[in-house]
DNA sequence: TATTGTTATACTCTATAACTATA
DNA sequence: TATAGTTATAGAGTATAACAATA
Protein backbone atom coordinates (compact mmCIF):
# COMPACT_ATOMS: atom_id res chain seq x y z
CA UNK A 1 0.00 0.00 0.00
CA UNK A 2 2.22 2.97 1.73
CA UNK A 3 5.24 2.21 -0.54
CA UNK A 4 5.18 5.80 -2.69
CA UNK A 5 4.78 8.14 0.74
CA UNK A 6 8.55 9.59 1.46
CA UNK A 7 10.26 7.28 4.09
CA UNK A 8 8.24 8.12 7.33
CA UNK A 9 8.22 11.89 6.50
CA UNK A 10 4.49 13.29 6.47
CA UNK A 11 3.01 10.46 8.42
CA UNK A 12 2.86 12.04 12.13
CA UNK A 13 1.18 15.01 10.24
CA UNK A 14 -1.39 12.68 8.78
CA UNK A 15 -2.20 10.92 12.49
CA UNK A 16 -2.75 14.45 13.56
CA UNK A 17 -4.61 15.70 10.46
CA UNK A 18 -6.81 12.96 11.27
CA UNK A 19 -7.32 13.35 14.63
CA UNK A 20 -8.95 17.07 14.62
CA UNK A 21 -10.36 16.45 11.46
CA UNK A 22 -12.58 13.36 14.05
CA UNK A 23 -12.57 15.98 16.45
CA UNK A 24 -13.98 19.24 14.63
CA UNK A 25 -16.90 16.94 12.95
CA UNK A 26 -17.55 14.90 15.97
CA UNK A 27 -18.15 18.52 17.98
CA UNK A 28 -20.23 19.70 15.65
CA UNK A 29 -22.33 16.53 15.01
CA UNK A 30 -23.10 16.58 18.65
CA UNK A 31 -24.72 19.94 18.65
CA UNK A 32 -26.29 19.33 15.68
CA UNK A 33 -27.88 15.98 17.19
CA UNK A 34 -28.55 17.74 20.50
CA UNK A 35 -30.54 20.92 19.15
CA UNK A 36 -32.58 18.88 16.35
CA UNK A 37 -33.55 16.29 19.43
CA UNK A 38 -34.00 19.39 22.04
CA UNK A 39 -35.68 21.38 19.33
CA UNK A 40 -37.86 19.04 17.16
CA UNK A 41 -37.26 16.01 18.59
CA UNK A 42 -35.94 14.09 15.60
CA UNK A 43 -32.72 12.60 15.01
CA UNK A 44 -29.81 13.37 12.57
CA UNK A 45 -30.56 10.17 9.97
CA UNK A 46 -33.87 10.94 9.70
CA UNK A 47 -33.14 15.08 9.14
CA UNK A 48 -30.78 13.54 6.25
CA UNK A 49 -33.07 11.26 4.62
CA UNK A 50 -35.46 14.51 4.77
CA UNK A 51 -33.12 16.83 3.20
CA UNK A 52 -31.99 14.39 0.24
CA UNK A 53 -35.92 14.36 -0.45
CA UNK A 54 -36.25 17.76 -0.47
CA UNK A 55 -33.47 18.13 -3.37
CA UNK A 56 -35.58 15.64 -5.55
CA UNK A 57 -39.20 16.56 -5.73
CA UNK A 58 -39.86 13.55 -8.19
CA UNK A 59 -38.79 10.76 -5.29
CA UNK A 60 -35.96 8.70 -4.32
CA UNK A 61 -35.63 4.90 -4.26
CA UNK A 62 -34.85 3.32 -1.17
CA UNK A 63 -31.45 1.82 -2.70
CA UNK A 64 -30.52 5.61 -3.87
CA UNK A 65 -31.10 6.50 -0.51
CA UNK A 66 -28.66 3.63 1.30
CA UNK A 67 -26.04 4.66 -1.42
CA UNK A 68 -26.16 8.57 -0.32
CA UNK A 69 -26.64 8.07 3.14
CA UNK A 70 -23.77 5.67 3.19
CA UNK A 71 -25.88 2.64 5.25
CA UNK A 72 -27.36 -0.35 4.35
CA UNK A 73 -31.07 -0.88 3.13
CA UNK A 74 -32.86 -2.19 6.69
CA UNK A 75 -32.44 1.03 8.20
CA UNK A 76 -33.41 2.98 5.38
CA UNK A 77 -36.70 0.58 5.56
CA UNK A 78 -36.90 1.50 9.30
CA UNK A 79 -36.03 5.69 8.96
CA UNK A 80 -39.07 5.87 6.36
CA UNK A 81 -41.42 3.60 8.27
CA UNK A 82 -41.08 6.53 10.60
CA UNK A 83 -41.53 9.18 8.98
CA UNK A 84 -43.91 7.72 7.03
CA UNK A 85 -45.62 7.18 10.18
CA UNK A 86 -45.28 10.84 11.14
CA UNK A 87 -46.88 11.56 7.56
CA UNK A 88 -43.75 13.55 6.80
CA UNK A 89 -42.78 11.47 3.29
CA UNK A 90 -44.76 8.78 1.90
CA UNK A 91 -44.22 5.34 -0.30
CA UNK A 92 -45.22 6.22 -4.07
CA UNK A 93 -45.14 3.41 -6.49
CA UNK A 94 -43.13 3.12 -9.33
CA UNK A 95 -45.49 1.79 -12.35
CA UNK A 96 -42.47 0.69 -14.36
CA UNK A 97 -40.88 -1.33 -11.60
CA UNK A 98 -43.02 -3.38 -8.92
CA UNK A 99 -40.53 -3.66 -6.66
CA UNK A 100 -39.38 -0.26 -5.62
CA UNK A 101 -40.72 2.66 -4.25
CA UNK A 102 -40.02 6.54 -5.09
CA UNK A 103 -39.91 8.19 -1.34
CA UNK A 104 -40.90 11.79 -1.70
CA UNK A 105 -41.70 14.49 0.95
CA UNK A 106 -45.45 15.45 2.03
CA UNK A 107 -46.82 18.72 1.76
CA UNK A 108 -46.18 18.62 5.61
CA UNK A 109 -42.93 17.11 5.73
CA UNK A 110 -41.41 19.80 3.25
CA UNK A 111 -42.87 22.28 5.71
CA UNK A 112 -41.39 20.40 8.38
CA UNK A 113 -37.78 20.63 6.71
CA UNK A 114 -37.99 24.42 5.75
CA UNK A 115 -38.30 25.10 9.42
CA UNK A 116 -35.60 22.67 10.54
CA UNK A 117 -33.42 23.75 7.73
CA UNK A 118 -33.50 27.06 8.64
CA UNK A 119 -32.25 26.29 12.17
CA UNK A 120 -30.34 23.94 10.82
CA UNK A 121 -28.03 26.67 9.06
CA UNK A 122 -27.50 28.80 11.59
CA UNK A 123 -26.32 26.27 13.93
CA UNK A 124 -23.71 25.14 10.91
CA UNK A 125 -22.73 29.11 9.99
CA UNK A 126 -22.21 29.48 13.82
CA UNK A 127 -19.94 26.61 13.92
CA UNK A 128 -17.73 28.12 10.98
CA UNK A 129 -18.57 31.39 12.11
CA UNK A 130 -14.26 32.73 12.42
CA UNK A 131 -13.59 31.86 9.41
CA UNK A 132 -13.29 34.01 6.30
CA UNK A 133 -15.28 33.57 2.99
CA UNK A 134 -11.91 32.71 1.43
CA UNK A 135 -10.94 30.08 4.15
CA UNK A 136 -14.37 28.45 3.84
CA UNK A 137 -13.31 28.13 -0.17
CA UNK A 138 -10.06 26.85 0.79
CA UNK A 139 -11.28 23.99 3.36
CA UNK A 140 -13.71 22.98 1.09
CA UNK A 141 -11.55 22.68 -2.04
CA UNK A 142 -9.27 20.65 0.61
CA UNK A 143 -11.68 18.31 1.75
CA UNK A 144 -12.97 17.80 -1.72
CA UNK A 145 -9.36 15.82 -2.76
CA UNK A 146 -9.89 13.93 0.64
CA UNK A 147 -12.83 12.83 -0.33
CA UNK A 148 -12.17 11.77 -3.46
CA UNK A 149 -9.27 10.13 -2.17
CA UNK A 150 -11.66 7.88 -0.05
CA UNK A 151 -14.18 7.50 -2.52
CA UNK A 152 -12.78 5.21 -4.87
CA UNK A 153 -11.94 3.11 -2.00
CA UNK A 154 -15.81 2.82 -1.29
CA UNK B 1 -26.46 33.94 17.72
CA UNK B 2 -25.59 34.76 13.85
CA UNK B 3 -25.74 38.34 13.26
CA UNK B 4 -22.40 39.21 12.43
CA UNK B 5 -22.33 37.65 9.45
CA UNK B 6 -22.73 39.15 6.05
CA UNK B 7 -26.13 39.02 4.67
CA UNK B 8 -26.55 35.25 3.48
CA UNK B 9 -23.64 35.74 1.09
CA UNK B 10 -21.16 32.42 2.72
CA UNK B 11 -24.06 30.63 4.22
CA UNK B 12 -24.97 27.65 1.32
CA UNK B 13 -20.80 27.92 1.14
CA UNK B 14 -21.13 26.86 5.15
CA UNK B 15 -23.24 24.27 4.28
CA UNK B 16 -21.73 22.42 1.47
CA UNK B 17 -18.35 22.54 3.90
CA UNK B 18 -20.02 20.65 6.87
CA UNK B 19 -21.68 18.21 4.33
CA UNK B 20 -17.93 17.99 2.85
CA UNK B 21 -16.71 17.73 6.05
CA UNK B 22 -18.91 15.04 7.70
CA UNK B 23 -18.47 12.33 4.50
CA UNK B 24 -14.92 12.35 4.79
CA UNK B 25 -14.53 11.67 8.45
CA UNK B 26 -17.20 9.17 7.90
CA UNK B 27 -15.38 7.58 4.98
CA UNK B 28 -12.18 7.19 6.84
CA UNK B 29 -13.96 6.28 10.42
CA UNK B 30 -15.65 3.47 8.63
CA UNK B 31 -12.70 2.47 7.24
CA UNK B 32 -10.60 2.54 10.29
CA UNK B 33 -14.03 1.12 12.79
CA UNK B 34 -14.33 -2.04 9.76
CA UNK B 35 -10.45 -2.84 10.08
CA UNK B 36 -9.86 -2.79 13.76
CA UNK B 37 -12.50 -5.04 13.93
CA UNK B 38 -11.75 -7.48 11.27
CA UNK B 39 -8.04 -7.31 11.47
CA UNK B 40 -7.92 -6.59 15.60
CA UNK B 41 -11.71 -7.68 17.10
CA UNK B 42 -11.70 -4.31 18.69
CA UNK B 43 -13.31 -1.32 18.39
CA UNK B 44 -12.68 2.84 17.84
CA UNK B 45 -13.35 3.69 21.41
CA UNK B 46 -11.05 0.66 22.51
CA UNK B 47 -8.53 1.43 20.20
CA UNK B 48 -9.14 5.38 21.08
CA UNK B 49 -8.34 4.80 25.25
CA UNK B 50 -5.39 2.70 24.79
CA UNK B 51 -3.81 5.77 22.46
CA UNK B 52 -4.95 8.03 25.32
CA UNK B 53 -2.99 5.92 27.91
CA UNK B 54 0.21 5.16 25.31
CA UNK B 55 0.87 8.92 25.86
CA UNK B 56 0.71 8.95 29.62
CA UNK B 57 2.58 6.28 30.83
CA UNK B 58 1.86 6.97 34.47
CA UNK B 59 -1.71 6.85 33.69
CA UNK B 60 -5.16 9.15 33.34
CA UNK B 61 -7.90 9.28 36.07
CA UNK B 62 -11.64 7.86 34.48
CA UNK B 63 -12.58 11.46 34.59
CA UNK B 64 -10.04 12.79 32.57
CA UNK B 65 -10.34 10.32 29.81
CA UNK B 66 -14.47 10.85 29.63
CA UNK B 67 -12.81 15.05 28.75
CA UNK B 68 -10.62 13.72 26.26
CA UNK B 69 -12.87 11.18 24.58
CA UNK B 70 -15.71 13.84 24.72
CA UNK B 71 -18.01 10.87 26.35
CA UNK B 72 -19.63 10.42 29.79
CA UNK B 73 -18.15 8.12 32.74
CA UNK B 74 -19.97 5.38 32.51
CA UNK B 75 -18.88 4.33 29.24
CA UNK B 76 -15.41 5.03 30.39
CA UNK B 77 -15.92 2.67 32.93
CA UNK B 78 -17.58 0.22 30.74
CA UNK B 79 -14.47 0.46 27.90
CA UNK B 80 -12.21 0.25 30.99
CA UNK B 81 -13.81 -2.84 32.47
CA UNK B 82 -13.58 -4.53 29.04
CA UNK B 83 -9.60 -3.91 28.50
CA UNK B 84 -9.28 -4.84 32.05
CA UNK B 85 -11.08 -8.30 31.17
CA UNK B 86 -8.16 -9.16 28.54
CA UNK B 87 -5.53 -7.82 30.34
CA UNK B 88 -4.92 -5.13 28.27
CA UNK B 89 -4.89 -2.18 31.02
CA UNK B 90 -5.12 -1.66 34.66
CA UNK B 91 -6.79 0.22 37.14
CA UNK B 92 -3.88 0.90 39.80
CA UNK B 93 -5.02 3.08 42.76
CA UNK B 94 -4.17 6.65 44.28
CA UNK B 95 -2.60 6.27 47.10
CA UNK B 96 -3.80 10.65 47.60
CA UNK B 97 -7.32 10.00 46.65
CA UNK B 98 -8.89 6.50 47.26
CA UNK B 99 -12.00 7.84 45.11
CA UNK B 100 -10.08 7.66 41.68
CA UNK B 101 -8.08 5.48 39.83
CA UNK B 102 -5.06 6.05 37.56
CA UNK B 103 -5.92 3.56 34.36
CA UNK B 104 -2.71 2.63 32.63
CA UNK B 105 -1.71 0.20 29.93
CA UNK B 106 0.14 -3.34 30.65
CA UNK B 107 3.02 -4.71 29.04
CA UNK B 108 0.51 -6.54 26.82
CA UNK B 109 -1.50 -3.70 26.37
CA UNK B 110 1.36 -1.40 25.02
CA UNK B 111 2.39 -4.60 23.13
CA UNK B 112 -1.22 -4.81 21.38
CA UNK B 113 -1.72 -1.08 21.29
CA UNK B 114 1.87 -0.80 19.40
CA UNK B 115 1.03 -3.35 16.42
CA UNK B 116 -2.04 -1.82 16.04
CA UNK B 117 -0.88 1.61 16.01
CA UNK B 118 1.44 1.06 13.23
CA UNK B 119 -1.55 -0.91 10.70
CA UNK B 120 -3.77 2.19 11.82
CA UNK B 121 -0.68 4.45 10.49
CA UNK B 122 -0.92 3.28 7.40
CA UNK B 123 -4.67 3.48 6.81
CA UNK B 124 -4.98 7.64 8.01
CA UNK B 125 -1.61 8.39 6.01
CA UNK B 126 -3.61 6.03 2.87
CA UNK B 127 -6.54 8.51 3.57
CA UNK B 128 -4.43 11.55 3.09
CA UNK B 129 -2.17 10.22 0.48
CA UNK B 130 -3.19 12.50 -2.69
CA UNK B 131 -2.18 15.24 -0.75
CA UNK B 132 1.35 17.66 -0.57
CA UNK B 133 2.75 18.02 2.69
CA UNK B 134 1.71 22.09 2.15
CA UNK B 135 -1.84 20.62 1.78
CA UNK B 136 -1.83 18.88 4.86
CA UNK B 137 -0.24 21.63 7.17
CA UNK B 138 -3.23 23.99 5.74
CA UNK B 139 -6.01 21.74 6.39
CA UNK B 140 -4.03 21.29 9.82
CA UNK B 141 -4.19 24.95 10.56
CA UNK B 142 -7.73 25.54 8.78
CA UNK B 143 -9.18 22.57 10.95
CA UNK B 144 -7.75 24.00 14.03
CA UNK B 145 -9.92 27.24 13.58
CA UNK B 146 -12.79 24.76 13.49
CA UNK B 147 -11.82 23.48 16.65
CA UNK B 148 -11.21 26.39 18.83
CA UNK B 149 -14.36 27.97 17.40
CA UNK B 150 -16.83 24.72 18.39
CA UNK B 151 -14.49 24.10 21.71
CA UNK B 152 -15.29 27.09 23.17
CA UNK B 153 -19.33 26.49 23.64
CA UNK B 154 -18.37 23.21 24.95
C1' DT C 1 -30.89 -15.85 -11.42
C1' DA C 2 -30.51 -11.08 -9.97
C1' DT C 3 -32.49 -7.19 -7.78
C1' DT C 4 -35.66 -4.34 -4.65
C1' DG C 5 -37.08 -3.88 -0.49
C1' DT C 6 -38.49 -6.02 4.16
C1' DT C 7 -37.97 -8.42 8.44
C1' DA C 8 -35.60 -10.12 12.37
C1' DT C 9 -31.87 -9.69 15.15
C1' DA C 10 -27.66 -8.48 17.53
C1' DC C 11 -24.13 -5.48 18.82
C1' DT C 12 -21.85 -0.99 19.37
C1' DC C 13 -22.18 3.46 21.13
C1' DT C 14 -24.02 6.79 23.86
C1' DA C 15 -26.63 9.53 27.48
C1' DT C 16 -29.22 9.77 31.80
C1' DA C 17 -29.99 9.07 36.41
C1' DA C 18 -29.70 6.77 40.71
C1' DC C 19 -26.23 4.90 43.53
C1' DT C 20 -21.78 4.01 46.68
C1' DA C 21 -17.62 5.54 48.52
C1' DT C 22 -14.80 8.81 49.63
C1' DA C 23 -13.40 13.87 50.06
C1' DT D 1 -22.11 18.87 50.22
C1' DA D 2 -19.33 17.80 46.35
C1' DT D 3 -16.70 14.65 43.63
C1' DA D 4 -14.95 9.96 41.52
C1' DG D 5 -16.51 6.26 39.78
C1' DT D 6 -20.20 2.47 39.13
C1' DT D 7 -24.48 0.42 37.84
C1' DA D 8 -28.69 -0.10 35.34
C1' DT D 9 -31.11 1.05 31.57
C1' DA D 10 -32.97 2.88 27.31
C1' DG D 11 -32.57 4.41 22.82
C1' DA D 12 -29.93 5.59 18.50
C1' DG D 13 -27.43 3.77 14.93
C1' DT D 14 -25.67 0.28 12.37
C1' DA D 15 -24.64 -4.28 9.96
C1' DT D 16 -25.83 -9.03 8.64
C1' DA D 17 -28.54 -12.47 6.80
C1' DA D 18 -32.69 -14.79 5.52
C1' DC D 19 -36.76 -13.74 3.07
C1' DA D 20 -40.72 -12.36 -0.45
C1' DA D 21 -41.96 -10.30 -4.58
C1' DT D 22 -40.77 -8.96 -8.95
C1' DA D 23 -37.57 -8.41 -12.83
Amino acid sequence: MDTEAPANSQHPEALRLWLRLLTCSQLIEKKVRSQLRSQFETTLPRFDLMAQLEREPQGIKMNELSKRMMVTGGNITAITDQLVAEHLVERVEDVKDRRSWHIQLTPRGRRAFKSMAMQHEVWIVDSFGGLSAQEIKSLHQLLGKVKNLNMESF
